[in-house]
Parts: structure tokens; C-alpha cells; sequence
DNA sequence: GTCCCTTTGTGAACCGATGCACAAAGTGAG
DNA sequence: CTCACTTTGTGCATCGGTTCACAAAGGGAC
């Protein structure tokens, strides 16, 4: 099936546009935080930290929402972002696994900030059931279905150890669950049509260990090194 | 100066295999646990949940490491994609800010396991500076270009609050570090050669909840609301 | 109204990444 | 040694995303 758009707008917003939506929409608050009417596609990808034709296409994607000669009027392109990225609705998240990781999302206040609310925080651990955490109950994993339907919940954080994500991530989606942002580190195997989103420290910690080798190899002139096998593998 | 690569190795490695690599190295790192001493494209492919073709080409960028007709050595690819990664030496890292995912950050056991160490943890808060976490002192913010001499420190993790990231990175970066990975939400501005790397949870969310929007939408008919300003904009 | 200035929206070239599909290279049986 | 089979490494077509550069559109002065 060809599905020509009409108009190069009628729901085909690209995946690299749509990450740097929430960028832009942040810019933006803090402009309409201080004041400011209008903004040009210059200054705002610069507070975003991208090209400007970059940020012109990102835009144009959702619609013609500009003044030419002008600008875009900031809290109208607030409006737009926030409607089009779902924010203008309430979203019910869950947070399974209160460790160390999930206290500090339920505490951390972005999170709420807009459309989202933490409904609930959940364990398997029965020393930590129970308490109150971000004035939140924890409650038992046992309760993971029935609080979802019961509060709604559409979005799931794992932020359990890795062994158990992939288990405690079929059972919400047996639920009825799409979107899950996962923090545990494993791939999870997913069904077609459930969206998942990785946040791995470790991962990003590697990524930069590989630039910053490179960088300090460069200065002590180049990885020269032999490329056997050495004796021990220390691993 | 256009620089011809002898044998497309040669310190090209793209960017987007590199971000693969570690998931690679997890994979390999189970099946090296389990015993198995040689794994094909195939499966290696499937327990890092990537194309088997896009796995091979990634590899082939670190060299030709794989056995026609047998596949490739567990620990020998353990190894070279260590190197590469430049996890066979110790990076020591400084947190920045206790808060509580400064606190999650430190306490997370899989953040220190392979060749990163966390060898500070600094924050602005007297009510803080002092504590023991994770069997660290948290020294003061002041102590911070003192500190990152002293003890070697590469990497910086940021988990300030956002109004302070960007501070703290320009006195990390005059120190002379240029790996930091960032949790405040915040477009750090930084001079060429420093590589950040941002880590933004409520952005992960916005992604999620435009794809969860447009399921839902698609399920109730569409979006066929208006598209006027309406009245009020509570934002 | 006309003219000039600003800024958007987008066509088109470019660039990197993906995935197919196959030749090359290795193993093992007989 | 030869043959059948497995699996790698890669050339090539394709695709999505980025960037340039400019025509089109609006504002404001006069």
C-alpha cells in the first residue's frame, strides 16, 4: 500500500524530528518564562543546540505554525509541540523496581513536570513494600495487573535488576501495555506494536570511554600497539 | 587533507557501531558465562536484538576476527571489542551532584563492573558533603578541580540540578576533561573536542507518549479534533 | 500602493547507515 | 583430494536524515 500524503503532513513526522520535539519544547518554556512574544528559527535552534534549517523542517513537519519575516509565536508553538508530542493529556506511569534508580525517578520532579504522573510504584521485595516513597505507597509486584487497570496506567519504567525486566515487562504488556522505558540492562523481546526506549548508563559510559581513548591514543601518538592475543584475559 | 583508509580499518570506526559495541559486549560477556566458546553472526545477532548483516559489518570495522564456516572466538571477541572500547584500561569518574540519582548512580553496581570506577562524588549541599555512599566520601563542590586532578579522573558524570550543569562543566572542561555524560536537562554549550553525552528521562517520555498517542488515536477514530487555538492554554 | 528587509518553508544534493545477496573462505566427511 | 555445507565479509542498492541555498511570503516604512 503507497500512501502519497497530501500535504507532506498527515501523521508522518519523522522519528529523528520527534526526539528533538521535547528538545524544542524546552527552549521554548523557558522563553515563554521570560517573556519572550516571538522567536526566529535562528535563535531557537541555538538554545536548542541545532542548525536552524534543521529546526525549519523539524517545525514544518507538524504544520506551518510560522510568520515569515517574523518568527513563530512562542506560547502557539508550545501549544502545537505539547499537542502533537501527546502532552496535553495526563499520562499514568508506573515505576516497577524501588532500588536505588526507582526512588530516584519517582522523586525526581521533571518527571511529573508535564502530562506525566507517577501512579504508582511497585516491588517484589517485601522489605520495601510498603513504604512511602514520593508520597507514594509501594506495592507489591503480585499487584502489578490489577493496579495498571485500575489507575490506568500507560507507561511503564522498569527500573528492576536485569533478570527480572524481561519477565515483568510480558506481564504488562500482557495487560494491555505499548510503551515501556527501560533502564534495566537487557534487550527485551518485545511483540510488533509495543514501543520500547533504553536508557543504559553503562552503555553511554562505554561510548565515551571509546572517544576519550581515541582522544588521549592521538596525543600519546597513536595505537601502536601489539593486536595479539595476549596470554591473559583478564575479563 | 583527504585521507584514503588502506583497508577501511584504520581508526574509522562509525558511530553508530560504535554505540552497538557494548550491546555486543553484554551479550558476549552471558554467553562467555554460559560456557559457549564460539557464536555465529546469527546468534549473536539475535541476543543483541540486530540484524545479523549489521552485526557483521559492525565487526568488520574492529577487523577480521570471524572463522568462515565456524563463526567467531567468545573470548577473543570479548577481548578485541574491549580494547576497542578501551574497557582494558581503568577510567576513574567523578558524579557530580548527590542527589538522589547522583546516590542511584553511585550505589549501581553494573555502572563500576567494567573498567570504570567511580572515584568521586561532589556536591554543593553542606547538608551532603560529608556523607558516605557507595563507600565514598562526598567532598565538597569547591574541592572539585582539586579532586579531579588528584585522583585522575577522565570521565564526569553530571547529576546537578539543571540551573548549576553548565557551570560545573565549563570548571570540569577547564581542567582539561572532555568526556562528560549529562543527566540535567539541559543543552550543555561546550567547545569542540568535548564529547557529552545526555541522558534525558523526561525527554525518553515525550518520545513515548507521541508514539502511545498516536496507537491510541488510531484506535478512536483519529485525530480528527480541531485544530484551532483554543481559549485556554494552560501551560 | 511600492519597495526593502526579514524570515520561513522546501527542493535538491549529499552523507551515513541499513540490509540484501553473494562470492570467498573455511570445516568436515568420505 | 574432492565435494557438500556453513558462515563470514562486503559490494551495492536503498533509505532516512542533514544541510545548503533560495524562492515565496509577510511586515513595515513611506
Amino acid at each position: 500500500m503507497i500512501r502519497r500524503l497530501s500535504q507532506a503532513r498527515e501523521r508522518g513526522i519523522p522519528e529523528a524530528t520527534v526526539a528533538r520535539l521535547p528538545l524544542y519544547l524546552r527552549a521554548l518554556n523557558g522563553m515563554a518564562e521570560r517573556g519572550l512574544a516571538t522567536v526566529s528559527s535562528e535563535d531557537l535552534a541555538v538554545a536548542a543546540g541545532v542548525n536552524s534549517a534543521k529546526l525549519r523542517k523539524d517545525l514544518s513537519h507538524l504544520g506551518s505554525y510560522g510568520t515569515r519575516g517574523v518568527g513563530y509565536d512562542v506560547e502557539y508553538l508550545v501549544y502545537q509541540i505539547s499537542r502533537e508530542l501527546g502532552l496535553t493529556q495526563d499520562w499514568a506511569v508506573a515505576i516497577v523496581g524501588v532500588g536505588n534508580l526507582g526512588r530516584a525517578l519517582a522523586n525526581y520532579g521533571g518527571f511529573v513536570s508535564r502530562g506525566f504522573r507517577v501512579a504508582a510504584l511497585l516491588d517484589a521485595d517485601p522489605e520495601v513494600v510498603g513504604d512511602h516513597i514520593a508520597g507514594l505507597n509501594v506495592e507489591h509486584i503480585d499487584e502489578l495487573e490489577a493496579v495498571i487497570r485500575r489507575r490506568g496506567v500507560s507507561i511503564v519504567v522498569l527500573a528492576t535488576p536485569a533478570a527480572a525486566a524481561q519477565q515483568v515487562a510480558e506481564r504488562v504488556i500482557a495487560v494491555g501495555v505499548t510503551s515501556i522505558l527501560n533502564f534495566a540492562p537487557v534487550v527485551l523481546a518485545v511483540p510488533e506494536g509495543v514501543d520500547i526506549r533504553k536508557v543504559d548508563l553503562s552503555i553511554e559510559l562505554q561510548i565515551l570511554a571509546f572517544h576519550e581513548q581515541r582522544k588521549t591514543d592521538r596525543m600519546t601518538g597513536g595505537p601502536a600497539m601489539a593486536e595479539e592475543w595476549p596470554e591473559a584475559v583478564d575479563l
